[in-house]
DNA sequence: AGAGTCAAAGAGGTTT
DNA sequence: AAACCTCTTTGACTCT
């Protein structure tokens, strides 16, 4: 019983509708495919963002094109259902960071006023936390791995190969995983 | 084109 | 039984 299903604004996820209503809103993600560009923009949201979450001259732009309900899906050429994706602006995820920073679960109430200040449904907002949870537990879990390579690298070959090698190859299966590695941002410090 | 990212769904478990 | 959790997978999308 989340109050996901009493606000659930219908918006099109379909491409062509997401890029239209970007157009009308003078935000072209579809231009800023630089990451330094998105920074800037990050840096502009984040100024923006001290006072009052969502200001109202900022709303038009943030929620028109991506309050996202529950999720709506498209239905394809062949009659299928297909999964859309919600891509959450730079403020919602400043916010649910912001948020996330202070606690690692939000309750009820805590969570459908996070989710109405920011327009996200509270499915959306336990979604998110969910993930994030998950996302800090493997950065940690993959750094202890990386202290037990070490350690692994120091043991004599007739103490424990095995162990070692497994170790290596572990965390060798990790290095497509970039943010696993990149331990030293401002959620570091608050793993548990 | 292939790899990486991330929101969301699904499986299966725990708690109330 | 419902709500929530962790963990895995899926699928749309972006980047190189």
């Amino acid at each position: 019983m989340d109050g996901s299903n009493l606000v659930k604004p219908v918006t099109s996820f379909l491409i062509d509708d997401i890029l239209s209503v970007r157009e009308g809103t003078g935000f072209n993600v579809k231009g800023c495919t630089q990451r330094r560009e998105k920074c800037l923009q990050w840096r502009e949201d984040n100024e923006k963002t001290t006072v009052q979450i969502c200001p109202p001259e900022t709303q038009l732009r943030v929620h028109s094109v991506f309050t996202s309900s529950s999720y709506e899906s498209s239905v394809t050429s062949l009659g299928k259902q297909k999964r859309s994706r919600a891509a959450f602006t730079h403020l919602q995820v400043l916010e649910l960071e912001k948020k996330f920073n202070h606690q690692k679960y939000l309750s009820a109430p805590e969570r459908a006023h996070l989710a109405n200040s920011l327009r996200l449904t509270e499915t959306q907002v336990k979604i998110w936390f969910q993930n994030r949870r998950y996302k800090t537990k493997r950065k940690q879990q993959a750094s202890e791995t990386c202290k037990e390579v070490n350690k692994a690298e120091g043991l004599s070959q007739s103490e424990d190969l095995v162990r070692s090698s497994l170790i290596t190859s572990l965390c060798k299966a990790y290095q497509y995983r970039p943010y696993l590695w990149d331990y030293g941002g401002p959620w570091g410090p608050v793993l548990w």
